[in-house]
DNA sequence: CCTTCGCATATGCTTAAGCGAATATATTCC
DNA sequence: GGAATATATTCGCTTAAGCATATGCGAAGG
């Protein structure tokens, strides 16, 4: 009884979408992939509470971590499962009508075409588009 | 600062489809309209737990209850943002490829062809196709 | 090496979710 | 009106989530 063994954890999906902060997360991330320290920069939060809710995100198998030197990047990893991806796409999407959202987006546009105006970016990996990323 | 007036509260929606008895519960609704005895036929459960997740799905507007005297019967509502509409249809088709979910669907079949060999569903209303609903 | 930097994880706390058991409310039937 | 039925809510408990502070760990750089 139970689930059928190939059958994506859903719940476990909604768990992952299911607050605020991994949304502005994953919108940032939507068709980029993005160094932690731009996270940390753009939300105005604290590092380790950033770094915990991406950990959040890459259990929950929609978000994959590459290491380049010092610096650790993000990006969106479409799930296996059609429906399981489906859902993702449709929650970036609707992403877009938030304000918060845009913000957040124009935030990372000014970050990256005038890092030297932020601090804690100075020397930073620039955010670098996905060609056959979701949206 | 924070959210747009007018933006939907997603982590909202999430938390509550983050839950795999609220999950098979709208499973059993879609397309249809169905009283609350059903679910705690299907789902074995406890009716008072059956209740509290029917509640949550109720608040977070995603489902509407309607009295027929003693009988309760719920049913899918299409929230009126779009994108928390398209989550919520990309959620319920992805539900088909789950085991349990397909299961829960026969069972209901079985239940409202014959209701007679469930004791606990003696005259009570069968459930009832929607027209122009979700999926 | 040993320090600094970028990031991850552990710790202790507070808050919320889910549960079963018991109780309350609403409707029908007698 | 009182018993019976269908559903909702409350209570006490256990478990998990989110947070901030502190600590661990890999990679550069001197």
């Amino acid at each position: 009884m139970g689930r059928g063994p190939q059958s994506f954890d859903l719940p476990r999906l909604f768990a992952a979408l299911g607050d605020r902060t991994r949304l502005r997360l994953l919108n940032l991330m939507s068709g980029r992939e993005v160094c932690v320290c731009y996270f940390v920069e753009i939300l105005k939060q604290g590092q380790p509470k950033v770094s915990r809710h991406l950990a959040y995100l890459r259990r929950a198998g929609i978000v994959k971590a590459r290491r380049e030197g010092k610096w650790m990047h993000y990006r969106i990893e479409r799930p296996a499962d059609a429906g399981a991806a489906a859902i993702l796409q449709a929650t970036l999407e609707s992403l877009g009508a938030d304000r918060e959202m845009q913000a957040d987006l124009a935030q990372l546009e000014k970050a990256c075409c005038r890092p030297e105006r932020f601090v804690t970016l100075a020397g930073a990996p620039v955010p670098v588009e996905l060609q056959s990323e979701i949206a």
